[in-house]
Order: structure tokens, then C-alpha cells, then sequence
RNA sequence: GCCUCUGUAGCUCAGUAGGUAGAGCAGCGGACUGAAAAUCCGCGUGUCGUUGGUUCGAUUCCGACCGGAGGCA
């Protein structure tokens, strides 16, 4: 069989479930791909698989982090690929599993990314948006890089910003570099299975359910320990959903109960979001639930699709 | 029981000086290459409570009825 198998999906479409159970029956290895899950002492809000859930299995790409420095797909994928080499060596399974789509394609793919700029471009062109707005910045990318200027939706500021600053850095475009990165040929290729619902009612049922779950498991203790322990309100860490929603109620601008009803909203948002990313992936096999079908039934489902891709 | 207000999209509400209606939210679709759980874009037909009447024409005016809110008894 193919010896990486990828599991994507929606939050809460029970990707950790699964995954788990393929490694047991395929001596894997669960690689995490999950842009919050890398952090540590962000344990309940991000749903990260307890021990009780791992059984056992070995999971890579968690607690890789302090929740205040920066983390991206970048440095993601440099910590992620030797470790699916190494699997690979040892002849194990790599179990890709996660839903931050940009991680996924970037790791599978090898995308290269261009270099960050270290010296205050980016702040320097933020502050020149908030002062002059973004109308000079665009007309600027026009100059040296009309393509992009062209594709980009002048709301799309943190993209405009992002592709003036790979310029000014290296003085080559994004879209020049963008092309030589898809132009490299596939770093894996793995097996990908998707978990959908056919119902999208079921998924959101799914994720109210979980949003309590958090709630139950001592999410707001978890939030406030980290607020103690004196990270920034602002890093990246802190917009994750359920963070940032119930940080507001900890500081007064809502009640609980707003934030959690805010953070189921803002959960279907992304789930949504996922499934807009994950369907243009015409590799991916999809396992669609109805409320009759169990794990047991999924996970057939899936030992069917890795039978058929071995014949 | 009487009086007043009210009934328009899944929700909250605008509006039509009579020519069959539009916002926000929800929902749905899409984009995405070093913040991605982020960021950004697009999509609005619904017996205008029911039923009579006036009118060429009623969601809009009038009546009755049925819901809802408040007030007086």
C-alpha cells in the first residue's frame, strides 16, 4: 500500500478517530497537520488528541511551539518533511492527518517559500496602508509586479502587503516565485482520504456539540492560565477559534454565553471554509457520513479505498 | 371587554405618498503559496398574517377575522 496516507476534513469531522485506527492496522505514525495543534498548553481549545485517544500511537507536529512565537506553513514544513522521511526510512506508515489545508497541499507538494523579511518591510508597508490606505500600495505592486496586482482583490490587503514585501526582499516577484514552486514536481504522493457529511445540518451538530464538550473540559481555566502565564493577546496563537472569542468575555465585552454561541458561528465559518479548500483536491477520496453511519463503518470504507488504490 | 401598537426572507427590521419589495445577520458558493482556526470575494421570490371591499391595479387604503405586545378597566 501506499505508504502515506493524508486524512483531511472539516474541524469535528472525526479525522484524529480515524487516523488513529488506520496506523494501528497500517504500523503508522500520525504526523498532525493542524496550524493551532503546534502549540502547547493549547490543548482543549484546539481539540488536540488527548494520550487516551492516541492509544498509544506515536503523533508527531504537536506541541511544537510556545503559543507566543511566531509559527507558519514555512516553518511547518521544515519541521514536518524530515519527519516524514524519517517514518518512511524506519518503513513505517505516515499518517498525514489535519485540517489546515494550506499545511497539508504545502507539505505534500514541497512548496519552497520566499524568504521573510527580517528587517520591518512588513510593519513599515502596514503602517503606510492605515495612513494612506491601500490604494498606493496596489498601484505600486502594479509597477513591478502586474500580475498579481491584477489577481489580487484590492480588499485583500495582508495579500498586497505580503506580495510588495517578497519584492522589496528579494527583489523577485511572488508570481515568479509562485511558478517555480508549482513548477517542481510533487515532494509525496500520498493517499488522500476526505470525511464529509451529506448533510452539512450534521456537521454543524457536530460542532455545537464539541463547542460544549470545551466548555465542560475547563476551555475558559485553560484560557485564563495562559493569560497568566503572560502571552500577548495579539499573537498568532490567540486568534484561534474559541480563544479569542471566550478572551473576549474573560475581559467584559461579552458573556460566556455570547462567546460560545459566537464561537460555534465562527466554527461553521471555518468548517466551511475547509471544505471550499479540501474540494478542489480532485485526489482526495471522499467518506460521506449520514447520520446512519458509525466510525466502524467509516473506517471500512476507508480500508476499502486503500484496498482498491493497492490493486 | 374596550383602546393603542404590531404581523414583510430562517432571524431582527426597513420600505412602497397604490404600479407585486430591500438591508444586516444566518445560510450557500468561491479564492487562497512564510499570519491560513488568518485574510478576502460573490449570491436576496418572499402566498408582504388570513379574508372581503374600494381601485384598471392593493403588501400599501377601508372592514372583518386570526396571532403577538402594551395600556385601561
Amino acid at each position: 500500500m501506499n505508504p502515506i496516507l493524508c486524512i483531511a476534513g472539516p474541524t469535528a469531522s472525526g479525522k484524529t478517530a480515524l487516523a488513529v485506527e488506520l496506523a494501528k492496522e497500517y504500523n503508522g505514525e500520525v504526523v498532525s497537520c493542524d496550524s493551532m495543534q503546534v502549540y502547547r498548553r493549547m490543548d482543549i481549545g484546539t481539540a488536540k488528541p488527548t494520550l487516551d485517544e492516541r492509544q498509544g500511537i506515536v503523533h508527531h507536529m504537536l506541541d511544537v511551539a510556545e503559543p507566543e512565537e511566531e509559527f507558519s506553513v514555512s516553518r511547518y514544513c521544515a519541521m514536518a518533511a524530515p519527519i516524514v522521511d524519517d517514518i518512511l526510512a524506519r518503513g513505517k506508515t505516515a499518517i498525514i492527518a489535519g485540517g489546515t489545508g494550506l499545511y497539508l497541499d504545502s507539505l505534500i507538494r514541497g512548496n519552497d517559500f520566499a524568504p521573510f523579511p527580517s528587517t520591518g518591510v512588513r510593519e513599515a508597508l502596514e503602517a503606510q496602508a492605515r495612513e494612506q490606505g491601500i490604494q498606493p500600495l496596489l498601484q505600486q505592486l502594479a509597477q513591478v509586479d502586474p500580475e498579481s496586482a491584477a489577481r489580487l482583490h484590492p480588499s485583500d490587503q495582508k495579500r498586497i502587503i505580503r506580495a510588495l514585501e517578497v519584492y522589496l526582499e528579494t527583489g523577485q516577484t511572488i508570481t515568479a516565485h509562485n511558478r517555480r514552486t508549482q513548477a517542481l514536481p510533487p515532494r509525496y504522493t500520498p493517499l488522500w482520504l476526505g470525511l464529509d457529511f451529506a448533510q452539512r445540518q450534521q456537521l454543524y451538530d457536530r460542532i455545537d456539540q464539541r463547542v460544549g464538550l470545551m466548555l465542560d473540559m475547563g476551555l475558559i481555566a485553560e484560557i485564563q492560565a495562559l493569560l497568566t502565564s503572560g502571552i500577548p493577546r495579539k499573537c498568532t496563537a490567540m486568534q484561534a477559534i474559541g480563544y479569542k472569542e471566550f478572551l473576549d468575555a474573560l475581559e467584559g465585552r461579552c458573556t460566556i454565553e455570547e462567546a460560545a454561541d459566537q464561537v460555534r458561528q465562527s466554527s461553521r465559518h471555518y468548517a466551511k471554509r475547509q471544505l471550499t479548500w479540501l474540494r478542489r483536491n480532485g485526489a482526495i477520496h471522499w467518506l460521506t457520513r449520514t447520520p446512519e453511519t458509525g466510525p466502524e463503518e467509516i473506517l471500512a470504507q476507508a480500508r476499502q479505498v486503500i484496498r482498491d488504490f493497492d490493486k
